[in-house]
DNA sequence: CTCAATCTAGGACAAACGTCCTAAATTGTC
DNA sequence: GACAATTTAGGACGTTTGTCCTAGATTGAG
């Protein structure tokens, strides 16, 4: 089934391209992760552009699914945030291993130069416009992109900075104080 | 003078390691970058690790200058933090462009399990420790720390999203919170 | 069962990589 | 001015890279 291994050849190169970079990262690297040939490897994706192109298609369509599943779980939109800012908490083995999924390929595909920079980022917007449609829930209004970007941008420098010294007393003491955050942007919204 | 020449290939490969990324960046982009020949360049350099230890250095260097300058410039401690904080904006068209120095050689040096990755964190700790230093002259006393790797880690994720977006509203909005933000903890310290 | 379409393996290709070597050119010292 | 040490240029090396090709294996429709 051509759909089975073509999913499995964007599952490893996802991994890879997380764990060690998309330039650093070989079709030999994928394939021999998968197990395939690198012939075989070439049926499927012509460049490694087209496997940049899928994996972050199948990032941006597992986030989705992502957050569309939180957009149930979630109570309310305060606590949606929170399970997004517990992301970080969640993955933070991984993320002070290897940084931000999102974040550290947007960064590196900015560096290259890269015509997919833009894609990555859509899945920064993706975040960016779900935070934003749970702050106006809240009655945020026109402040909520901002407050959104904020969110974004706080987790952001976490990641980064768990990452470089591997620090995970840092890593929760930080989403701590973006909750605290959190709970007082609420609090002031009642008082004006 | 062998001194020079050491020099301006360091330049050269700072500037391009920030720019392109280590790994993305060859011994022969420096060489031509600086217009001399790869022979040449080995005679200073035997391998890519030298250079980039070189870098870091140079780095360290450069950065510890900077904070010294800083030190005696700045009025008073908040003034000197507030002198960090804006160097997103000083920086910000580079910023936008390449993201942070520091952060995304950090990233890189993670990802490819390089051993030089903790000296990259090294110029991280330089701007802890003097920011640790300023809370502390303000009287921050143990958190002073803390509140160092808060404000480090603030910038890093402004640094990061300003790149993915290329946004410099957004930049200058954060820097802005980040100065209300300074300005409240040293009114709360007063009031304990 | 047949045959066309699809999938797979493995090798070939030029280019670029980090590294190393040799031989000139330049420099500094007596 | 002579000579040793340093600096420079440029090519050679083996590997790895992304890309491409051909031929056999597998699959599915009639």
């Amino acid at each position: 089934m051509v759909a089975e291994t073509r999913e499995r050849i964007l599952e490893a190169a996802d991994l890879l391209f997380y764990q060690r970079g998309f330039e650093a990262t070989s079709f030999a690297d994928i394939a021999g992760s998968v197990g395939i040939s690198r012939g075989n490897f070439y049926h499927h994706f012509k460049t490694k552009d087209d496997i940049l192109d899928g994996v972050i298609n199948r990032r941006l369509t597992n986030t989705e699914q992502m957050l569309d599943r939180w957009e149930v779980t979630g109570a309310d939109p305060a606590e949606r945030i929170r399970s997004f800012i517990h992301i970080l908490i969640v993955n933070g083995e991984k993320i002070r291993k290897f940084g931000c999924p999102v974040g550290t390929l947007s960064s590196e595909l900015a560096k290259l130069n890269h015509a997919a920079q833009s894609d990555a980022a859509g899945l920064f917007t993706l975040f960016r416009s779900w935070l934003c449609r749970q702050f106006e829930r809240l009655g945020f209004g026109e402040g909520s992109d901002e407050l959104a970007m904020h969110v974004l941008g706080r987790s952001q420098g976490v990641a980064t900075l768990a990452n470089a010294f591997d620090d995970d007393g840092f890593l929760h003491r930080e989403v701590d104080l973006m909750c605290v955050w959190l709970d007082d942007q609420i609090a002031q919204l009642g008082t004006s």
